[in-house]
DNA sequence: CGTGTGACTGACC
DNA sequence: AGGTCAGCCACAC
């Protein structure tokens, strides 16, 4: 028997998807710290790639990922952009111009939280 | 196997 | 504050 290689590319989704279904309500991530909670350097590509292809019914949390400057990464005028800047804020996060203050909604989690989750 | 393309980032103007 | 750019990496062609 072998572990699934935890370098694939299905092992890493499965760990992004695992991540952001973490990301508290009301709060949100960057693409690159997902990756990084994730055990994904410089993998914040890869976490937009795998919320594409996160089945629907998993019901991920993925308007929680934003960019790391704050923006809503999706192109302004699509539909995917509408949808993310409603759901976001129907859970009391601030949108101006498609952007959220980090500061402010950012999530910050406490090391021990990590530990014991990830 | 080379190239182009992003739901990305950080560094630099 | 806002644009450019190189680095990044999985994927489509």
């Amino acid at each position: 028997m072998s572990e699934p290689d935890p370098r694939s590319t299905e092992a890493r989704y499965r760990r992004i998807w695992r991540v952001v279904a973490a990301i508290p309500e009301g709060q949100v991530a960057s693409y690159g710290q997902v990756a990084q909670l994730a055990g994904i350097a410089r993998g914040a590509r890869q976490v937009g790639r795998a919320l594409a292809k996160a089945p629907e019914d998993m019901q991920l949390p993925w308007f929680r990922v934003i960019s790391a400057n704050g923006r809503i990464a999706l192109a302004p005028d699509s539909p995917g952009f509408r949808r993310q800047r409603r759901q976001l804020l129907a859970e009391g996060i601030l949108v101006r111009d498609g952007r959220v203050d980090m500061r402010r909604f950012g999530w910050a989690p406490a090391s021990d939280e990590i530990l014991l989750r990830f």
